[in-house]
RNA sequence: GGCCCCGUGGGGUAACAUGGAUAGCCCGCUGGGCUUCGGACCCAGUAGUCCGGGUUCAAAUCCCGGCGGGGCCA
């Protein structure tokens, strides 16, 4: 239920209909007051008067009779101001709230349907901090876009065909490996062993060779070369798996390369037929995009085989006939942004319209102090550690409170993954992210872990008021208590926007603020024992309520007590 | 050389889509606050829109040009 976009209707209908041409759009939340609008400044001119007095006639006009939810109407300096009447927000929403719980979230059913590629780590090689932000957003991406209702295919893709996979296969043909069971540490188990490759085959050549045999063979779809692959991909995948249950991400599906590649130099194929692309002098394919003012790209080698551009056009092809999306999300960094602008024009090129379905949602990179991330060049911070490595922090502070004594080790992992994903999802997609010890082992201030403790505290007065209440009256309110209703109101606006531009990081502001206001509210209105106690229980209730949902679109678990 | 992203107090970030009234917050620093529903907290103080033009009644926000950082293609 969007309260918030209902007010703004009401307004926009009563001042359309006193003659002043608005759309919901032009009432925007205020600064000064609660709701505004600035329209006066642009009709000034059309009407010949000045946004002052414009401004006055709209306020004294509406104020003859008020739209619902509004109190008092203001004009100031060509501003019309709305003063919302909370005590009537309190007595229908809040009670609306605390009667109806998570139904309240509630949304018709979007006939769409959005796919969402994220994550996808390199099967041969770990999961490191630089996946984190594809995997974290990606997730919270199908989160938001689920809770509008919308239907969502969470797909991860898996590049299980490169050089590195080649040289993992002669690297098993040369030593074995052994049962799946046996690997407890997956990704640096496979780590190891292709550095070692790496290392024999400075001293002979030869294996490079090997490497490469292999990776044609993998193309040709050679038995061996299937089950030394599909050996690989397991053992990979049950490294990546751990992670992901950690990080309680899940996916619909999961595509590799093997699958798609095929479809993709079909497109090449079209590509030359078409004369979208041509053969050049060492046999290589290339798409001529000059004339669209792009780089023209190499699609396919002269050997045949298959570039990454080659299997993403297959890809493509190979999501849209199997799900006929409305949208297609890609969620990858920004250093990615040429290489999508290239393969969305081949595809247009050839006429597949529904690539206009399909965006590129960039993010900036990962830097360790050392720069950018590498696993080649040995810089490279593995996932895992940084979630032990948090983890166990969060145990020391668990442990100096003493608040709990049991599933310690419970809560400490659910503080871990608050405090890392919200880190991610905290800031503009765009923004560069410097990853740094101290920043994300701090837990105080604006972090995952204050945004657990805030609902922990609510909890915690709801458990010791051991009460429900479905019903109350109040006549007044505090400054708090008009705040944190303020706040409330304002969620699901908050997550069309995010959902609207792709931005978590909206959302998790938001949530923090309503955290921020919350603690506020607690230190200075006593809930228990006072004579609006069946007020207050209930504005903690629909709090504990809006925020779990927040959380819970944060990929954030609560916890009940830390 | 061409293109893309970023630039806000000492550090980090919000507001930029849709220009608007006092630029919000976090860390740090200074000072204060638990016999009360839990101090991973709260209150007060400190300090900021890279530079130069343009558009506009009005620019952190839009446009152009620099500079600085990062990236991609050559």
């Amino acid at each position: 239920m969007d309260i918030l976009a209902k007010i703004k209707e009401d307004i926009a209908k009563s001042i359309d209909s006193i003659g002043f041409e608005i759309s919901p759009n032009d009432i925007i939340e205020s600064k000064v007051s609660d709701l505004e609008t600035r329209i006066a400044f642009k009709l000034a001119k059309k009407l010949r008067k000045s946004p002052s007095e414009i401004a006055e006639r709209i306020a004294s006009k509406l104020n003859e009779s008020k739209p619902k939810y509004v109190e008092k109407i203001e004009a100031k300096n060509g501003y019309v101001n709305f003063y919302l009447d909370y005590i009537t927000i309190a007595r229908e929403f809040l009670l609306k709230v605390v009667k109806q719980r998570e139904s309240i979230f509630a949304h018709k059913k979007k006939k769409d349907k959005i796919v969402i590629d994220f994550s996808c780590p390199n099967p041969g090689k770990p999961m490191h901090i630089g996946h984190v932000r594809s995997t974290v957003i990606g997730d919270c991406l199908c989160r938001i876009n689920r809770y509008l209702s919308y239907d969502v295919v969470a797909s991860n893709y898996m590049n299980d065909r490169g050089l590195h996979m080649g040289k993992l296969m002669a690297a098993i043909e040369l030593w074995g490996i052994p049962p799946l069971e046996e690997i407890k540490e997956p990704e640096k188990f496979l780590m190891q062993l292709y550095v070692k490759f790496n290392q024999e085959a400075e001293k002979n050549p030869e294996l490079n060779k090997k490497a490469h045999e292999w990776v044609q063979k993998i193309d040709q779809e050679d038995a061996r070369a299937l089950i030394l692959l599909n050996k690989i991909y397991e053992v990979s995948w049950k490294g990546f798996e751990e992670t992901y249950n950690r990080l309680d991400v899940k996916f619909d599906e999961v595509v590799r390369e093997t699958q798609v590649v095929n479809i993709g130099k079909e497109i090449v194929k079209e590509a030359l037929d078409k004369g979208i692309a041509f053969k050049a002098e060492e046999g290589q394919i290339v798409a001529d995009l000059e004339e669209y003012g792009l780089p023209s790209t190499v699609i396919l080698r002269s050997d045949g085989t298959a570039l990454y551009i080659t299997s993403d056009m297959g890809l493509a092809k190979y999501r849209y006939e199997k799900h006929h999306f409305d949208r297609m999300i890609y969620v990858t960094a920004n250093e990615q942004n040429l290489h999508f602008k290239q393969f969305f024009k081949i595809l247009e090129l050839l006429g597949y319209d529904w690539v206009k379905k399909c965006e590129h949602v960039g993010f900036g990179l990962i830097f360790l102090p050392q720069g950018k991330i590498s696993t080649r060049k040995g810089r490279v911070v593995f996932l895992k550690d940084v979630l032990d490595r948090i983890v166990n922090l969060a145990k020391e502070e668990i442990k100096k409170r003493e608040y709990i004594t049991e599933n310690i080790d419970d809560v400490a992992e659910k503080i871990a993954i608050a405090a890392l994903r919200f880190a991610i999802l905290s800031v503009d997609n765009n923004k560069e992210i410097h990853f740094d010890w101290n920043k994300i082992l701090n837990f105080d201030g604006k972090t995952g872990p204050y945004l657990l403790y805030s609902y922990v505290r609510a909890n915690s007065i709801l458990e010791k008021a051991s009460k429900n209440v479905d019903n109350f009256d109040v006549s007044e309110l505090t400054s708090e208590e008009i705040s944190l209703l303020r706040k409330l109101i304002s969620f699901e606006s908050i997550i069309k926007s995010s959902s609207r531009s792709n931005q978590p990081h909206t959302f998790a502001n938001y949530l923090f603020e309503l955290a921020k206001i919350f603690t506020e509210f607690y230190h200075n209105n006593k809930v228990i024992g006072s004579e609006k106690e069946d007020f207050r229980i209930a504005l903690v209730f629909a709090f504990k309520l809006f925020m779990k949902k927040g959380l819970e679109l944060l990929g954030i678990k609560p916890v009940e007590r830390m």
